[in-house]
DNA sequence: AAATTATATTTGTATATACAATTAAATCTC
DNA sequence: GAGATTTAATTGTATATACAAATATAATTT
């Protein structure tokens, strides 16, 4: 279970990378700036419970982007706000593109419905593990 | 796919460490310090393959076990042969039980039935994804 | 036998991620 | 409304892992 879990996320994630070459982003990265040009202005912690991140990883993944001038934060008390400078917009389609790249690759390799029960199955099982 | 597939791998590696804590070895180091110890003289290149890790991790992780005076490594030629230490053949039996934790835990939160299957379409999968 | 190619392992370096501690602000309680 | 608690985010630090380059040896070719 153990090694067979990370294997399997290893693998998915060498094929997310591959994907998303083209925008020379790594997945996170990029999942990341497609949340933030569709919810511009979400706040860290939203981020971090939608796509399952620590915190501490969602400031260090913005930080990245904001060095890539893709983002910009804006602070106001405890809370912060992202938003995409025009520059990250402007990468929406090519992200989009990357996106369905990716989807192509592994049904592509899976087969569709079989990709399809795979995401269910682990979402559910996910789910189970929350604590 | 990208983020469940991951989400899913970390929190199996939050149950596996919970279970490894007892021996102070996080799930790879002590799996692989089963593997030298039901295979002396294994080598990295079988290591790397039966556990599908990379060889370089491989080498990384005997290295620490090494430190801890578990295995050492006897090289001749372009070969390296790993062998327990008495030290290490000794945690033999605790290992296994924390392997038993480890299962008990997530067979216990998912069922049994439901575990193997998941484990199974996981390798299936896995397996497809290899190239 | 010399030169080339292949194989096994290690090393240098980089990345993603998290935990624990910290900071700062907001909310609650008395 | 002052002090205590909770919440949001960041920072310091550590770990696991991999890729690419380096090293060293073995096998193959010519």
């Amino acid at each position: 279970m153990y090694f067979v879990s990370n294997a399997l996320a290893r693998k998915i994630e060498r094929l997310a990378s591959e994907a998303w070459k083209k925008v020379n982003l790594s997945p996170s990265h990029a999942y990341l700036l497609m949340m933030v040009i569709d919810e511009p202005g979400v706040q860290p912690g939203t981020l971090s419970s939608e796509i399952s991140l620590s915190p501490s990883t969602i400031t260090r993944l913005i930080e990245k982007l904001e060095d890539k001038k893709l983002v910009i934060r804006t602070t106001e008390g405890k809370l912060t706000n992202v938003y995409p400078t025009p520059k990250g917009k402007e990468m929406r389609p090519q992200l989009q593109k990357c996106l369905e790249t990716f989807y192509t690759s592994y049904s592509g390799i899976l087969g569709k419905e079989e990709s399809t029960k795979l995401v269910q199955s682990m979402n559910k099982i996910a789910d189970k593990l929350e604590n």
